[in-house]
DNA sequence: AACTATTTATAAGC
DNA sequence: TGCTTATAAATAGTT
């Protein structure tokens, strides 16, 4: 369709290839818009040119994404393959670690219970036993450093005068007396 | 180009819309096939009909992910990355809430908390001693149905004749005597 | 980028 | 769906 008739084979000369290259690309892109209104067509046509620059089309009622999903579907060609995968199998992976600790914090939290055998509540009662020990201490090694930063910043003095609010505020909230105890023994010296 | 003119809109004739989607798939086919050819282009054309079949060209000297790729890098748009990053947010939004468990769990087994701060503490001394309450009174629970599981199977006489080895056993695991009260005031009564 | 002779695509009909 | 044909549309070569 022009003054001749030409050959399907690469135009060597570069600047006419491109003047065509130019031609045929508005000519397809024409003809890709009128397919998908005429007959209700989805297409997605994207062309390179030799230079690098670029021309797409989509049909308006679609979206690449979409096209490639059916594309994917119905040729059974793998587009975005193993790295997707990938991707789901570490989701699923991390689904089962949170939903095991899920439960072991409820279980710890003394919830869900009822479906745990004997030996199980032993076991749990250890750990909660375990770490209200450790909490105890840390609380201990926390007080006593309260205790010493006090002596060091306001002397002596203060101290003879009994405890300050702050500190009567802490003690209210203890549960046992012998939380009070310092750990280190110079502390008890100095008081 | 045909015995009249058209419109371009969508041909409302149901089989006259499939004809011309018919030839005009081959024409623009053909169209691409040649551009490839006389410009060095690379094209990639999926079209899917109305009815759902598909067709597709794609330059031999390419592949459609090749082009995909080109695409994603030309246009900056995403394709299956937006779905990638949809599954790497979730990922992310796992590793968080994996994160905070975990160190919820270390907390509560008294590990790491030489960071806690004197309330965090309490709090988590809190959350122990209502566990292990729960965990204790669900342990009671069981020991009286196991006692009253043994009374129904072999009778009062065996009850005369003291605790037997496997009562002795779960006995020599529990910390506190007051583990093995029952919940229920009847079977109190009926030893 | 516009022109135009010619080829090509295709609408309508069968 | 395929073939035919009149005609519209695309475009090769030219300016």
């Amino acid at each position: 369709m022009g003054r001749g008739k030409i050959e399907i084979k690469r135009i060597e000369n570069s600047s006419n290839r491109q003047v065509t290259y130019s031609k045929r690309k508005n000519g397809i892109l024409k003809k890709a818009k009128e397919i998908t209104v005429l007959c209700d067509a989805q297409v997605s046509l994207i062309i390179f040119a030799a230079s690098g620059k670029m021309h797409d089309y989509i049909s308006p009622s679609t979206t690449l994404i979409d096209i490639l999903e059916r594309y994917h579907k119905t040729s059974g060609k793998r587009l975005w393959d193993a790295k997707h995968e990938n991707l789901n199998g570490e989701i699923e992976r991390l689904k089962k670690e949170n939903d095991s600790m899920q439960i072991e914090l409820r279980h710890l939290k003394g919830e869900d219970i009822n479906s745990l055998n004997y030996k199980e509540l032993m076991a749990l009662e250890d750990a909660l036993e375990t770490g209200l020990d450790k909490i105890l201490e840390e609380e201990n090694r926390e007080l006593n450093f309260l205790w010493q930063q006090r002596l060091a910043v306001e002397g002596a003095r203060e101290v003879e005068n009994g405890f300050d609010q702050s500190v009567r505020d802490y003690n209210s909230h203890m549960p046992f007396a012998f939380r009070v105890q310092p750990m280190q023994p110079n502390l008890q010296e100095r008081i």
